[in-house]
DNA sequence: AGGGGTGTTGAT
DNA sequence: ATCAACACCCCT
C-alpha cells in the first residue's frame, strides 16, 4: 500500500509505498525524516482531523490506499540547559519562568501563580523598561503552528533568560552587541518588526479561549491589535497586510494572515485580490492565493502604537473591529438560531442553556442535562464524564489525548485479537475504495454513464469504484427482491461456457466458507436465493423454482457484465490482464443440474444486447482505438510499481558488487515508460435533444458552457465535469429535483426544504437570502437534460 | 449496527 | 497451490 503525505503548506509532496495496513505509525515517521528533514519526536501527522500518535497502526486510523496525509514540523526545542552553566548565573535567574526546571506540572504552576504577584510588583519599575507590551495591551498574537493572527490578551510579561541561548544569532546581528547580550540595549533598538526578541516572553490568552493554557510568545509574535480596516480602492500591490485566508478551502472563510499583495483586478464587475500568504510555523509563502475577503483586509499595526484598555483617554483613536474567523461549526455556521445537534445539544440540537449543557470527555458532544435518558438532575460530581454511546462499552475508552476510538468491528479481527502476527495490507486485495461512484445509485439496472464498453481496469476494487460491479469479491451483484446489476466472469467453474455473445454462468453457494475463506470446494447443493435468485429475476419469466425460459429474451432486465482474466483458462473472450466491462446482457433461461462436483448448481444462460460492438470483435476493437481504452490502474500504483522496480535493480547490483548503488540519475530509468501516457479521447458528442433541452436551461446557461468546454475528454471527461457542476452542495451527489436559486445555484428540493424547515432561508451555496416564502420551484428542464445524460440516477431518490 | 456471504489478492 | 487478510453488499 501506498499513501501521500505533504507537508501544511502543500510545497512539499511524498509517496511513501511499500505500507502494510499494519504498518506503525512510529515506522511511517522514520520514512518520513529525510525527505522533510525533520526527526521523528518534531513530525506531527494528522489524518482526517486526527493527530497519529505512536503504537497505532494506519489500520487503526483507516488510512487507506493513496490518502493524504499532513505533516507539520514542530519547531527544535530550545536547547536544555544543564543547571550551573552560563546563563543561569545571571542575576535574571530570579525572573525565570520555571520552563526548563523539571518540576511536575503541579508546582509549575504554583510557580506561575508566585512570578505573576511578583511580575505585578515589578510591572512599574523594571518591566515598564524592558517590554514592547505591557499589560493591558490590547493586541493580536500569532498561533504558531498556523501562523495567523488571533485577538489575544497578555496575562503575564516574564523575562526570557535564554535570550542568549536560542535566538543569540538573531540578537547578535541585530543589536551588534557582541554575545554579552544587554536586555535594556535591546530595547534601545529602534522599533522593527524583524525583531525577534525583546527580552521577554508574553504569556497570552487568546480570546474565547480562556480555559486552556497560555501561549508564551515573543514580542515578534504579537502586535497591536488590527483596527485600521484599508478600503478595496485603497489596497496597493506590493504592500503587507492582514487579510482573511483559508488554506484547506481556499474559497471559504480562514484565518486572519499575513499577506503580501501581488496582484489587484479592479473593473466595473471583477475585483479581485491576489496575494503571497505567510502560514505555519515557518511562515511559509503560499503563493498566488486568492483573496476572498476583499472588503476585510486590515492595516498592519507597528509594535508600540498599541492602545491600552486601562488607557480611558484614547478614544480618538479607532477601536478595533471585531474579526469574523472560519466558524468552529461548518454545519450550522455559527449561527446562533439556528438548531444544530454538532454544536449545540446533540439530541435536540438547542444552543439554550449552556450551563445546562454538560460535553462528553470522549467524543466532546453536548448533551442538555434535561436532554439524557434518563435526565440528569444536576451536573455529576466527577471529573470525567461519558456520554450514553461512548460509556456503553468502557472499553472503548482510551487515554486522554488519544483521540482513537477501537471500534467493536475492528475488535474482533484476528489481527486485533492477536490470534495472528500474518502482515496484510501491502497490496490490493484488502484495500478500501478511493472513490464511490454516485452518478447512478447501487441497485441502478443498465450502463453505467460515462462508462464505455471495453473499458479495462487492473483490480476489482477498481470495477467498483466505477460503479459497474460494486462488490469487492463477489460475483454477482443483486438482490432477490430486485435483480442483478451485474456479474464477473472469471473462471471459477470449468463447466461455464463462453462463446461470446453468449455464455452460460453458474449460480454461488454451495459451498463451506467458514473460516473467513472467499471460495471451496462445492460440498452442497445451491439454493434459488439471494443472488441466485436474483439472476433469476432477471430473466424474462416469471420466478420458478423448477427454472424458466425467456419467450422474449430481450425484454428482461439489464445485466453489466464484466469478464476478468481468470477467465482465459477457459474462454478465449476473457482479456488478457485485468477487467474488461464488456456491456449489457440478458437472462435467456435458467435451470437446476448437476454440476461436477456431484452437487446441484444452477445454471443461466446469458446473451448479448447491447448496441455497441463487443470487444473482441473488428469493430470493437476500432472502438477501443479511437477511445484511446487503455488499462486503468489505481492512483499512484505506477509510480509504487516503478519505485519498486528501481529499489529492487539497486538491491541486485548491491548484491553484484557489494556497493552502494549509484546516483538513480545517472542511469536510464526503464520504468518511466510505464507511466501513463496521455492519449488522445474521442469528443463527446452531444446529440439534438440534449442540445435543445441544454439551450432551454437558460438560467444555468454559465454552467453548461463550462460544461461544454470539457466534451474533447470524451464521455467520461466531459459527464464527470457534468456531474461536478451539479452536484447539490447539501447531499453531495448530482441534483434531483433540482430548484435553481435567484443566485443561480442548484439544490435538490428535498435538501432546500430540509434547510427551510430548520428556518434558514438562505442559499446553501452563497447564503443569498431566498426569502421565507419562496416557492422553490422544481426547473424541470435542468431535471430532464441530467436524466438525459444520467439514466436512472434518480432511482431510489 | 452487526452478521453472513462471497469468481480477490499477495505472500508463503 | 494454498491460505488468510477484510472490503463490500445484502439481510436481519
Amino acid at each position: 500500500m501506498w499513501i501521500q503525505v505533504r507537508s501544511f503548506d502543500g510545497k512539499k509532496s511524498l509517496q511513501v509505498d511499500n505500507l502494510s495496513k499494519l504498518t506503525k505509525i512510529e515506522d511511517l515517521r522514520e520514512r518520513l525524516v529525510e525527505e522533510f528533514d525533520a526527526p521523528a519526536e518534531r513530525q506531527r501527522l494528522f489524518y482526517r482531523g486526527k493527530q497519529l500518535e505512536d503504537g497505532h497502526t494506519l489500520f487503526d486510523y483507516n488510512v487507506g490506499l493513496n490518502d493524504l496525509v499532513q505533516i507539520m514540523v514542530r519547531a527544535a526545542d530550545t536547547p536544555k540547559i544543564s543547571p550551573g552553566e552560563g546563563e543561569n548565573t545571571s542575576q535574571e535567574k530570579l525572573q525565570s519562568d520555571g520552563e526548563e526546571s523539571c518540576n511536575s506540572d503541579k508546582e509549575n504552576q504554583q510557580m506561575d501563580v508566585d512570578e505573576k504577584e511578583k511580575n505585578t510588583e515589578n510591572k512599574d519599575t523594571k518591566d515598564i523598561l524592558t517590554s514592547i507590551y505591557k499589560l493591558g495591551d490590547i493586541i493580536d498574537g500569532r498561533d504558531l503552528s498556523v501562523g495567523a493572527w488571533f485577538e489575544a490578551k497578555i496575562i503575564k510579561i516574564v523575562k526570557d533568560d535564554k535570550v542568549s541561548g536560542k535566538d543569540s544569532t538573531n540578537v547578535m546581528k541585530e543589536s551588534d552587541s557582541g554575545g554579552n547580550t544587554n536586555i535594556s540595549d535591546d530595547v534601545k533598538v529602534k522599533e522593527e518588526s524583524e525583531q525577534s526578541t525583546d527580552g521577554c516572553v508574553y504569556h497570552v490568552v487568546f480570546d474565547g479561549y480562556d480555559e486552556t493554557e497560555p501561549e508564551m510568545l515573543k514580542c515578534k509574535d504579537i502586535r497591536p491589535r488590527a483596527r485600521s480596516q484599508i478600503k478595496f480602492p485603497e489596497v496597493k500591490v506590493g504592500t503587507k497586510v492582514m487579510a482573511n485566508y483559508n488554506v484547506d478551502e481556499p474559497k471559504q472563510r480562514g484565518f486572519w494572515y499575513d499577506c503580501l499583495i501581488t496582484g489587484k483586478r479592479d473593473t466595473r464587475t471583477i475585483k479581485e485580490l491576489t496575494a503571497t500568504v505567510y502560514i505555519g510555523p515557518d511562515l511559509m509563502p503560499l503563493d498566488d492565493c486568492n483573496l476572498m475577503f476583499i472588503h476585510e483586509i486590515f492595516d498592519i499595526e507597528k509594535p508600540g502604537t498599541q492602545i491600552n484598555e486601562n488607557d480611558t483617554e484614547s478614544t480618538a483613536t479607532p477601536t478595533p473591529v471585531q474579526r469574523t474567523n472560519k466558524p468552529d461549526c461548518d454545519f450550522c455556521l455559527d449561527n446562533p438560531r439556528r438548531k444544530c445537534k454538532h454544536c449545540g445539544c446533540c439530541v435536540c440540537g438547542g444552543k439554550d442553556e449552556p450551563d445546562k449543557q454538560i460535553l462528553c470527555d470522549e467524543c466532546d458532544q453536548a448533551y442538555h442535562l434535561h436532554c439524557l435518558n434518563p435526565p440528569l438532575e444536576k451536573l455529576p460530581e466527577e471529573d470525567e464524564w461519558y456520554c450514553p454511546s461512548c460509556k456503553t462499552d468502557t472499553s472503548a475508552i482510551v487515554k486522554a489525548g488519544e483521540k482513537l476510538k477501537e471500534s467493536k468491528k475492528k475488535s474482533k479481527m484476528a489481527s486485533a485479537q492477536g490470534a495472528t502476527n500474518r502482515d496484510w495490507g501491502r497490496g490490493m486485495a484488502c484495500v478500501g475504495r478511493q472513490k464511490v461512484c454516485t452518478t447512478v445509485p447501487p441497485n441502478h439496472f443498465g450502463p453505467i454513464p460515462g462508462v464505455e464498453v471495453g473499458t479495462l481496469w487492473k483490480f476489482r476494487v477498481q470495477v467498483s469504484e466505477a460503479g459497474v460491479h460494486r462488490p469487492h469479491v463477489a460475483g454477482i451483484h443483486g438482490r432477490d427482491s430486485d435483480g442483478a446489476y451485474s456479474i464477473v466472469l472469471s473462471g471459477g467453474y470449468e463447466d461455464d461456457k463462453d462463446d461470446g455473445e453468449e455464455f452460460t454462468y453458474t449460480g454461488s453457494g454451495g459451498r463451506d466458507l467458514s473460516g473467513n475463506k472467499r471460495t471451496a470446494e462445492q460440498s452442497c447443493d445451491q439454493e434459488l436465493t439471494r443472488t441466485n435468485r436474483a439472476l433469476a429475476k432477471n430473466c424474462n419469466a416469471s420466478v420458478s423454482d423448477k427454472g424458466a425460459e425467456a419467450k422474449d429474451w430481450k425484454g428482461g432486465k439489464p445485466l453489466r457484465v464484466v469478464r476478468n482474466c481468470k477467465g482465459r483458462k477457459h474462454s478465449e473472450y476473457a482479456p488478457e490482464e485485468g477487467n474488461r466491462y464488456d456491456g449489457i446482457y440478458k437472462v435467456v433461461k435458467y435451470w437446476k443440474e448437476k454440476g461436477k462436483s456431484g452437487f446441484m448448481v444452477w445454471r443461466y444462460l446469458m446473451r448479448r444486447d447491447d448496441p455497441s460492438s463487443a470487444p473482441w470483435t473488428k469493430e470493437g476493437e476500432k472502438r477501443a482505438e479511437q477511445l484511446g481504452l487503455s488499462m486503468q490502474y489505481p492512483d499512484g500504483y505506477l509510480e509504487a510499481q516503478a519505485k519498486k522496480a528501481k529499489d529492487k535493480e539497486e538491491q541486485e547490483e548491491r548484491d553484484e558488487d557489494g556497493k552502494t548503488p549509484k546516483k538513480a540519475g545517472k542511469r536510464k530509468r526503464k520504468n518511466d515508460d510505464v507511466l501513463p501516457e496521455k492519449k488522445q479521447k474521442v469528443k463527446y458528442e452531444i446529440d439534438e435533444a440534449q442540445e435543445k433541452l441544454i439551450k432551454e436551461d437558460t438560467v444555468n446557461k454559465k454552467l453548461w458552457d463550462e460544461a461544454k468546454e470539457h466534451t474533447a475528454e470524451g464521455s467520461q471527461g466531459f459527464l464527470s465535469k457534468v456531474e461536478e457542476l451539479f452536484t447539490c452542495i447539501c447531499c453531495q451527489e448530482i441534483v434531483y429535483k433540482p430548484v435553481t436559486t435567484e443566485c443561480s445555484h442548484n439544490i435538490c428540493k428535498v435538501c432546500i426544504q430540509r434547510s427551510f424547515k430548520a428556518e434558514v432561508y438562505c442559499c446553501p451555496m452563497c447564503r443569498t437570502d431566498l426569502g421565507k416564502d419562496n416557492k422553490l420551484q422544481i426547473n424541470q428542464t435542468l431535471q430532464k437534460v441530467l436524466l438525459n445524460f444520467f439514466p436512472g440516477y434518480d432511482n431510489g431518490r
